[in-house]
DNA sequence: GTGAAAGCGCTAACAG
DNA sequence: CTGTTAGCGCTTTCAC
């Protein structure tokens, strides 16, 4: 908090505070050398503005906010290397927040770093859309991976993800597809969902909708059993950590994966050893999603009033296949025995 | 930035901005009412005091940082669930900045947040000790992982927990051990390095040092047939993730792990499927030791001239036996065939 | 090209 | 109990 203040620079240069703040920020109007003595003994003693003084004036900070749900999750790990690297070219500095998945908790540290940062960046926001909009006059924010009206957002294309992840599976004879889905308020496992649905129809394969289930390598542990009851040659997982915990319950059985199932995730995370598994995965651009959102974030401080919609982009995702996903061995077996709860759809149009 | 002031929250109930102030730092200076109605409307407005300039004045801004090499590294994520919950039940937020491992970047990072916070808590820095040194006047700094001189200091008993892991390796009758060393400029490698000697004279087993290796997954797969060649039954990775791709080598070289050798890491860090591994590890307490830092900087900022060395912590670490890491298959083969470039330490008092 | 003055949003005396 | 005054560190008119 304390430090050296622009008084001391100036008084020490024989100059006015006006003339330090100018070097810093208007250096074409000093002199060439007074200039160069100010930056000079600024340097020397360490001295560095401070950008919660200088955003009261100028109303910018030079900060940027970004919030996530867990910071845990390599999903925004990956999110956050992308942002900061794009914010550091602009020379702004990113403060990062973790709500641990509260959607108070988040409202509070919105708040919280309004007054401190020119803008904020909410990734995968867990608050409901009231409270969004009653947050979006305080401070310009840009969501990422949700979708709240026209609001500036950058998304994922999940719909052609899992069209392209159906056209493999399809392709490779696959004919019962599982999903296991997400939490039930998450924007992207309800695109998934109709992605799926789309692409099933259109690849003529039966898919079996289970879920929701927790987000997490348990959450996979436990749709593991429901997932193999259904008779899927294939199950696709709402994302890569589920599939993890899918791959190793199969594997606890004695399942052959890949064989005589073949298992697909969503993310593409970058964790160790991740290489070996014989998980095909959808791979989200991640860091580019943290770029990106700084990007839009940037645009819309230098025109606060842009054309709506403009401010949406919709990122290219890919199909990762780590490693063969299989053939299905044998025809898959006739009606399964414990037909699942959930509703079936598919087939040919 | 912008957003609701004090000044209109005061205008609109009828009192000066000093009551609508008080009314929020110091509540029993307020008539119960006035206070209930300030509040209120404060509330419906979306009213939260900024603490930029809040800052300004008192010279506490409640905001704490918190500066990590890398933010896709699972401990320093670990490091900040800890740090963030203690920060939040001080009713304080946390900043936190990702410095990419780069020094540089790490200085200018602690300087622009300097103003903004009232204390930082910099992990694993990676900056000299004249850096650190020429930073500490500027700002209340505490050090997690990292002893310098007698600043404050989170750190781990990475000593005990060599200790302890070689008395179980020793117990189950290895006598020969591979430790592969982590970057030469980590204060833990250097600790571990240290407490691996002790240790194995004391459990009487040949201790092998091997590397610097690259403290991620693909320097565990270059270190393993190195390792491999010394004739050790068990090695000893720097952190879990070489110790992870050590294991994926040995695998993919048809050699069984537990068995033929064991292997173990340091961190325990909390990835999906770990717990499946055959991976005994050195786990250190992550989230306490985040929880800590904050603790030794709040203490710090209440007492800003403590007895020196009384805010640094060592903490305990735990012996985390994810598996059986077994007994040697058969006693070791005698001498090695490639005896290693390394030195070899051990062998009884 | 440079300084003096005013004010950003807030809190801390000091009066009343 | 509450309002008034001053000023935190900085930038920005407006003079010179």
């Amino acid at each position: 908090m304390s430090g050296v203040t622009i008084h001391e620079v100036a008084t020490r240069a024989g100059v006015s505070a006006s003339t330090v703040s100018r070097a810093f920020t208007n250096p074409q109007l000093v002199r060439a050398d007074t200039r160069d003595r100010v930056l000079q003994l600024a340097r020397d003693l360490g001295y560095t503005p401070n950008r919660a003084a200088r955003g009261l004036i100028t109303g910018r900070t030079g900060n940027i906010g970004v919030v996530v749900p867990d910071l845990a999750n390599p999903f925004f790990s990956a999110v956050l290397k992308g942002a900061n690297a794009r914010a550091r070219e602009a020379d702004q500095i990113v403060f990062l927040a973790d709500t641990d998945e509260d959607p108070g908790v988040e409202e509070d540290l919105v708040r919280a770093m309004a007054k401190q940062v020119d803008g904020i960046v909410l990734c995968s926001s867990r608050m409901s859309g009231h409270q969004l909009h009653e947050l979006m006059p305080s401070i310009p924010l840009v969501l990422l991976n949700r979708r709240e009206d026209d609001r500036p957002a950058v998304l994922f294309d999940n719909v052609a993800g899992v069209r392209r992840l159906l056209a493999h599976l399809g392709a490779l004879g696959h004919r019962r597809v599982a999903y296991l889905g997400g939490p039930r308020t998450s924007w992207s496992d309800r695109e998934r969902r109709r992605g799926m649905r789309l692409a099933a129809r259109r690849e003529a394969v039966d898919l079996v909708e289970l879920g929701p289930f927790e987000p997490t390598y348990e959450g996979g542990l436990r749709a593991a059993d429901p997932a193999a009851a259904t008779g899927a040659t294939a199950v696709v997982a709402f994302n890569d950590l589920m599939a993890l915990g899918v791959l190793n319950r199969l594997a606890a059985r004695g399942v052959a994966v890949p064989g005589e199932v073949s298992v697909a995730g969503f993310d593409g995370i970058p964790t160790a050893g991740m290489g070996a598994l014989p998980l095909t995965t959808v791979a989200l651009p991640m860091v580019q999603a943290g770029r990106a959102a700084i990007d839009l974030l940037l645009e819309r401080l230098a025109d606060p009033d842009p054309d709506a919609g403009r401010l949406q982009r919709v990122l290219d995702v890919d199909l990762l296949v780590r490693s063969t996903t299989a053939t299905p061995l044998a025809p898959p077996p006739t009606p399964p025995p414990n037909p699942p709860t959930a509703d079936v759809q598919g087939g040919r149009p």
